[in-house]
Parts: C-alpha cells; structure tokens; sequence
DNA sequence: TTTTGAAATAATTTCGAAATTCTCTGGAGG
DNA sequence: CCTCCAGAGAATTTCGAAATTATTTCAAAA
C-alpha cells in the first residue's frame, strides 16, 4: 500500500475505495484482514472468462438482434467505421495510439449488443472487457495481421446486419476459441 | 453518511469502503464529489434483471447440464432437501426463519448451476439474486402457496436431473415471467 | 418578476495517526 | 528433528479532523 501511494501521489483512504471497486471489477481480490492483491492468472482463469463472455454476448447479441432496431444498426456501422480507421494503431508501439484502438475495439463490441438495452449487460461486458485485457497484453507482440481481424470484424457486422443471428453466434464463439488457443500457446499452458 | 455512521456505529472510512464494494454489486451508485445513492428501482430495472439472470443462468445451467457430473448432481438433490424443510419458513413473520429460507432458496438456484464450475457465473448470479431481493420484498405479503413453489422447485430439478435441457430451461423462464407478472402488478407499472 | 451572482452552509472527500490484526522469528518442549 | 508457543515486527484497518467541492440562500440587477 506505502508503494501504491507513493505512486499516485494519494493517501490511503481513495487508495483502499479504488481497490474496493476494482474487487466489484473482478481485477483484485480482497482478503479480509489480509489485504488486497492482483486477481490470480490461470488457464481455468481464462476458460471461465471466455464462457462467461460468450454467454453474455450471444444472449446480449440475441436479444438486440430481436429487436432489428434502426438507431443500434447505424451505431454499429458507425462503431466498425472507427475501427476501421484505427485498425493500424493495433499493433502500434506508441500506447497512445494503441490505446485509441482498444477504445474503438470495445466500442464496436458494445455496440453489437447495445440494441438489447441491458445496462447490467453493457456494465458487464465491459468488466470482462478490462479483465481480458491482462490476458490481451500478454499476445501483444505476436498477433495476426490487422488487415484479416478487421475483417473478421467485418463479416461479424454483416452477419448481424442482416439478420443472420446463428451464424453471428457462431462467428462470434470462433474468435473466441482462436484468441483462447493462441493465448494457450503463447503463455505455454 | 452520518446518518449510517451512528446506525452501524463505525468510522467513515470503513462505510465508503463498504458503499464501494456494493456499486460493483450493483446496489448502490456512486457519482463523483456527490456522494453514494441507493440505485433506482424501475419497471425497466425488473426487466433488465431478469434478462440477465435469464440469460447467465440458461448459459451455466446448459454447460452444467453438459457435463453431468455426478457429485454435482448430488449437491442439487441435497440443496432441494435443504429447500424442502425451509420451505414453511417463506411465509414466516420472523425475519431470521425468513432469511434461512432465502438462504436456502438461494443455494438451490446456485447448485443447479454449479457444475458449470465458472466463479464468474456463480459470483453474477449471486449479485442479481441480492438485487432481486429488492423487488421480492415488494410481494412478500402476497406469495403463491409455498407447496405450490415447492412443487415447481422439484420439477424445475427433476427437468435438471434427467437431463431435460430445454424443458428445464423453459421452466425457468416461465418461473420468471410469472414473478415479473406479479411484481408489475403488485407495484402497478 | 425573473435571473444572476456571491456568500453561507452542508455535504463529500482526503489526509495522517492510532489501533487492531496478522506474519515472521526464535526458542523451549515433546 | 519436528511441533508448538510467545514476542517482535510489519502489515491492514479504522478513526476523527482538515480540505475540497457542491448546494442552498439571499440580495441585487435586469
């Protein structure tokens, strides 16, 4: 704790209310009477992870693409639009212009299923969103060509577009089952 | 916040660590330099609760049922036991019976899905079954009979038990538009 | 009469120190 | 040689006061 404080220049009582969320976050872990500490990596980690995001999205996913609203749809063009511009930045070593990629990345993400107007759905997602990234990092020097993950992005956003929700689905579990075993191999697991 | 410093007898410090931990659990928001407040209740509150608990516990109740592990399956038929002798409790004027029930009641939704063997799953389902808890006090006074609920308990667990996956997840869902039903009309959205 | 602005009030937020609790070390007993 | 227990040390946790920020009130001007 005496070094987290030096580090951000705060006393303890924000320190203790910004780890006590980040508990809420399922980023740390708390200990009663022992303290906070980083939230344990693991392959069951990551398992867990990828079903629960998988659940919520297809559901999420599901239920936005029920409803065929207009408004959501321009979103998601709109969403894939930036991404698309920012796509080069992925790979990026500035951590500005990565950063700015990540952004749109779990915009687009989110605007998929922001049709379902589930705010507990969003919140959650974006918890797992955070949560993957201390995985996400761990891939970053070795990733497929931006050029075929934007189209992959692409073809997700057409399957949903036009109404192809299975398929959507589908295309949705196979990214996952590629990010999961390309982080397999990377960390050795 | 002087007002719940006397009622629980404790130091400020202790309290916002606590109304911290309770927005990641969705029961109170914060917002900046303007303090904690109890998250709204709303007709659209109810629905988004039930989207989401529809949605994870039909995503880890498929993956449990997928596995069929035998241990797990034994965890479900002593959780309805347990369920069983409470059940009298339901209706009960004496808070602590009623929480022994809730406890109970609880435990049963959680055994159904714990062969999913996913925290993040078990951890969500616990978080939406505290802030449903909200909205089921609202109809304490008027309950269907609890054998009746039992009865749907034992069937809802039969359905799990042999492996009736869609069968049980339809009754679940009908569980749920039942109590939406009577909460809407108790509260007269 | 309505609006604007400033002072007063009341809240949230932060700080540093005190109190409690846990962990580690060293030694005695089995 | 291993186990158990007590004391010193280091951590977490809590407290009350100070500082910051938001809200309300009241008066003056448009």
């Amino acid at each position: 704790m005496a070094e987290l404080r030096q580090r951000y220049a705060i006393g303890l009582s924000p320190l203790r209310e910004a780890l006590s969320r980040l508990v809420g976050e399922g980023l740390v872990i708390a200990e009663g009477q022992r303290g906070f500490r980083v939230a344990p990596f693991s392959p069951e980690d990551v398992d867990d992870l990828i079903f629960v995001w998988q659940t919520i999205v297809e559901g999420a996913l599901r239920a936005a693409m029920a409803r065929r609203d207009e408004h959501s749809e321009a979103a998601i063009v709109a969403a894939f639009h930036v991404l698309e511009r920012r796509i080069g930045c992925a790979t990026s070593e500035d951590p500005v212009a990565r950063d700015s990629y990540e952004q749109a990345h779990r915009a687009f993400y989110l605007a998929l299923t922001a049709g379902a107007a589930s705010p507990r759905a969003t919140y959650i997602q974006n918890a797992l969103y955070d949560q993957a990234r201390r995985y996400r990092v761990l891939l970053h020097r070795d990733q497929p060509d931006p050029k075929d993950r934007l189209e992959g992005y692409r073809t997700l956003m057409q399957l949903v577009l036009t109404s192809q929700t299975d398929m959507a689905v589908a295309k949705l579990r196979e990214d996952l089952t590629i990010w999961r075993d390309g982080l397999t191999r990377r960390a050795g697991w």
